[in-house]
Parts: C-alpha cells; structure tokens; sequence
DNA sequence: GATATATATCACCGTTCGGTGACACCAGGT
DNA sequence: ACCTGGTGTCACCGAACGGTGATATATATC
C-alpha cells in the first residue's frame, strides 16, 4: 500500500470526517472501529492511538463539530414587547424545522434515545439547552412551567421527525407533506397560545 | 446433551418468550439468532426453522403477544357531558403513565425510531391508533386538528420517557421524581385545555 | 550520514455474528 | 419390522467485530 500523509493533524480530521459521515450515513448503529477505519482509509489502530478508544473519539467529535444549529438569531426580529406566546412557538417552528434538515442531528438524537457516550450526552446539552438560551439572552426567564412546555413540544416535533425519517411515520403523517407540516404548526401554534392565555388567568399554579 | 421436550409449540413459545425478555432486558440491540437461541437454551436453526428468519419470529411475536397495554377502560368513569379537554388530558395522563411503567413498550418505541420491521410497524399502529379508537368507541371522532394535538403530546411524552429510562433525562428531568411528573402533567393539562379553548372561540382554522 | 521519534502498515488474536448441511432421535402409520 | 416426517443436536462456514503486537518508513535532530 501506499504510505499515507504522515500527518497525525489530518489522519484525526480524516478520522473525525468518516465518523460525520457514517452517523449521517448509516446511523449509529454503522458506527465501529473498522467501518470508520475502512471509512477513513485508515488503519483501525490509528484510531486507538490518536482516540485511545472509539469513546474518546466521540467526545474529540463531539469537541470539534458543532452537533445542533444555533436558532439564537431567530427571535431577532421580533420587536422587544412580542409576547411570550408568539416567540415560543417562532422557537418551536424554526427549531423544528431546522431539526427536520438535519439528518446529523436527527442520528445524534436517535443514539441518544438509545445510548449514553459522551457524544449523545453533550448533544444532549447543547440541544435543550440552546433553546433557552436563546429566551434567556433576551432577558426572558422562563419559569419551570414554561420551560417543561416548550420541552415537550419540542421532544414531540423530534420524535415525529425521527418516526418520518425512517419511513415509519406515525399515522401515516408525513412530514414531508406542507400541509402536514402546516397542520403541525397550526396544533403547535394554538397549543401554545392556549397555555400562555391560561396562565394569565391563573400566574400561580 | 440431554434431548429436548421434543414439542414444535412449546419451543417456538420459548423462542418468544425469550425474545420478549431479551427485549426487556437489554434492548433491541441485544436481538439476534445466537442471543436469542441462546436465551431460550435452544439451537438456532430451529429459530429458522420454525420461523423461517429473525423478521418471521417478529412478526410471530408480534401476533400472540399484547404489545402495547389497552387504555380503552380510561374513560369510562367520566359523565357522557365531559369536556373534550377533560378526556383528552386524563387519555394523555394515564397512557403516558402506562408506558413508564412498561420496559416492553419503551424498548418497542426505542426499536420503532431506529429500525423498520414487522413488530415496529406493528408496535406504531397498536400504540397510535389504540389511544384514538378509545375516544372514537365513544361516538367521538376528533378532527385532524385534535389527532395531531393528541399525537404531537404524546410523541412528547414518550421522548421524555425514553430519555429518562436510559438515564440521559432532557434537561434533568427526572420523570422518577412526582414532583416532576406533577409539573409535566399539570403542563400537558394546561395546554390541552388553552388548545379547546381556543378552538371553541375559532370552530373552523 | 547516523539516530531517534513519530507515523503508518501489516498480521494476527479471540469472539460473535448470521446462516447451513449433516446427523441422531422419536413417533406415527403401514 | 420398516419407513416417513417431525424434531432436536452438532459441527462448521465466511464475515465482521473489537483489540493488540511487531514492523516498516518518513521526517526531524544531531
């Protein structure tokens, strides 16, 4: 064979691409030391000595990729006294829809169902975490209510994405439809609005 | 080795129980021939034999054995006058409490977002059309709109669950806590509510 | 140029995987 | 007694898996 570049800087890079590719590829399940070595077109064994193990792997691809979208900027348009229901649910759509783009993040959130490495537990973090950041940024402090409403629409959006991305929609709709997808976020939008106007009756539980 | 019970029924029902348990177990993940012949302390090539392949004895599975645990029973202690809301808050609380208490349910769920098969298939359609058919047995026939309020939900639901059951919970929700629980379910509770009661005002998008 | 070190390659290990062919056994009918 | 068909056991295959030790080679240093 052909030596190789005989820089250990690119050898990681190649390492961490084949990785990229194979989870947005094949999934988490294709993910092994010889299919990404084979991948790669590397030896395995680079992977241990540059890694030390396919967990140290993640955690270098988990340290030098950005794992979700930032959807920080979406709220900027909006004027400061929008209220709350409307930027939840703006958050909701655009984060929905840049999830449904994302067939790396789609794979990431599919692992973590299943799995805990240091890859799907830092996605974790950044996924949950981003979206609050973004109100919180704003000076708007979401109490726990707020923030278990936006979680849960949130995981129900991940999960029907998941659910159509593998051609096993759930009731048969398909994301893929605009009028599905219109549907959704017309449920989404009144179910939002609904839970802002109810707490305004009631701010204490 | 000593000889076998030598009874086709009996083996093929060892072979699914130990499906069953090696699902429960250990996961989707942990199926196969070996395991599963293993597990049931019987050759594989009898799992060929009498199933023809892995996707027969799922699909054999998938025929004797109750999937998912029936919510129809739910509703019956509510008056025929019971708001919407009502029906479908307590629908939502009580199969989302169902499914944490049930390892089976969750590994299908897990299984049915990674992989397309005949039990995952079949494991969609019992889970989602089980929870309609309870409100339509009722003479209710929800529109799409509520369909896919009570889909998007319960999708919601299950992320969470899943996420906790395999210790990575969304945003350090631990759903073990009642104090939890109580906070998600009073939020599925008010949402729910702010959804009719918006419909009420505006019966046609 | 000789040496050392980092780098990459190769060969191999034991294990598990899905899958198959050959054989042993037991029960039934004829 | 003899065959037949259903049943269970065993041995084996090629492939892929995770993992490791020894070896070649290019580059940097002296």
């Amino acid at each position: 064979m052909t030596v190789r570049s005989r820089d250990s800087e690119r050898t990681r890079e190649a390492i961490i691409d084949a990785l990229e590719r194979i989870l947005t590829r094949e999934g988490f399940t294709g993910v092994g030391v010889n299919a990404l070595a084979r991948e790669a077109g590397v030896d395995k064994v680079l992977i241990y000595r540059y890694f030390g193990s396919l967990e140290g792997l993640l955690a270098a691809f988990r340290d030098r990729r950005e794992l979700c979208p930032r959807v920080v900027d979406v709220l900027d348009e909006f004027p400061p006294e929008t209220p709350m229901s409307a930027l939840v649910t703006r958050l909701l759509l655009k984060s929905g829809r840049a999830f449904r783009k994302n067939s790396l993040a789609q794979e990431l959130a599919r692992w973590e169902l299943t799995d805990k490495n240091p890859l799907t537990v830092a996605f974790s973090r950044a996924m949950e975490k981003d979206e609050l950041r973004s109100l919180e940024e704003r000076g708007i402090k979401p109490d726990r209510e707020t923030v278990a409403a936006v979680i849960l629409l949130l995981s129900g959006i991940h999960y029907l994405t998941l659910r159509e991305s593998i051609k096993n929609p759930v009731l048969d709709m398909d994301l893929n439809d605009p009028g599905t997808v219109e549907l959704v976020e017309t449920v989404i939008e009144k179910l939002v609005r609904g839970f802002f106007e109810g707490r305004e009756e009631v701010p204490r539980g």
